[in-house]
DNA sequence: CATTATCAATACGGTAGCGTATGGAATTGA
DNA sequence: TCAATTCCATACGCTACCGTATTGATAATG
């Protein structure tokens, strides 16, 4: 899935690598379908929280959250996110797992902007901003260098971010 | 191809689609291979150009030019550009396109902040931020719903981009 | 007018993948 | 112990593709 997308998950390959017959898959689940939902549920869960939960768990003001948030993006392997991305294109369960994850992510991003006293048009726009440029790291994946993630011109971008305007 | 991706472009349903059998089609094209090379060659050239050159034809000052850019980018059909960019993580050619079209928008980028005044690293950091926000908000896709594209806070986020620091 | 180039149809063999039917072995529980 | 449950294998039919070989049909050209 991380590897080659939603579409290189086969039944008979998915077999093969576990050494047995689709025989068998077809007795634990009810079909290809059935396990893509069982794979997306599992993201969604931990997805919507992971990133988060270690943010949190770091602590800090909301600026010392922002600068964790960015160090660990960085540090992600965007690859099932890309996947799922990619496959939310044609599949509507994928759309509608990967638009609830993405709200609920801008929704902490806009916490962060406003704890820092932001309004919410000013948290909002500013939240947008991050995400997408997250997202869009996260998109160009390994074609993003190092010294060229987003982490890594945080002395130009955070004050850029946070004087407020 | 920019509706369901480069995995479904086939030869027999792009003949049936056209009204021909696929006995044509391999007089025009080798194989598959090279029906996908082509295509991939033309909107090399397209990407390069496209969006940047409308940019330039529209003229103002650097400051004019990016509000024109995002304005731009805010209303282009995203697809294809998402779908190259999903093939190129199979695809060694794809991913050499991809990545030249991207290094050629970043430059571009660079340099409108540049003339802005800004320092190399000051300017580089802030077109990699737009680019990587633009990337994501191509990404998202229609998910992005209107009154949430970046183009439509530009009056927050343009003077936090612009400021000197 | 004959020939050649251009474009298309038909027909074939081959692979990868889905899903089903059915039988067999191992485990468990009354 | 013996029947039911659980897990897996074998074998099958079916579809969507790929690419090739061959044979027209029409248009351009010497």
């Amino acid at each position: 899935m991380a590897a080659q997308g939603a579409d290189a998950v086969r039944v008979e390959r998915l077999a093969e690598a576990l050494g047995v017959t689709k025989g068998s898959f077809y007795w634990h689940f009810k079909d290809r379908n059935a396990l893509l939902e069982a794979l997306l549920e599992a993201w969604q869960m931990q997805a919507t929280y992971a990133i988060i939960d270690q943010v949190e768990a770091n602590g800090g003001d909301c600026r010392a959250r922002l600068t964790t948030l960015f160090t660990i993006v960085a540090r992600v392997d965007g690859r099932l996110d890309r996947a799922i991305r990619t496959w939310a294109e044609q599949d509507p369960s994928a759309r509608n797992a990967l638009d609830q994850v993405d709200s609920r992510r801008l929704a902490y991003l806009e916490t962060l902007f406003l704890g820092m006293g932001f309004s919410l048009p000013a948290a909002n726009a500013r939240a947008r901003l991050v995400y997408h440029a997250l997202i869009g790291q996260f998109t160009m994946g390994p074609a993003v260098a190092h010294g060229a993630r987003l982490s890594e011109s945080l002395d130009i971008i955070l004050p850029m971010l946070i004087r407020e305007g």
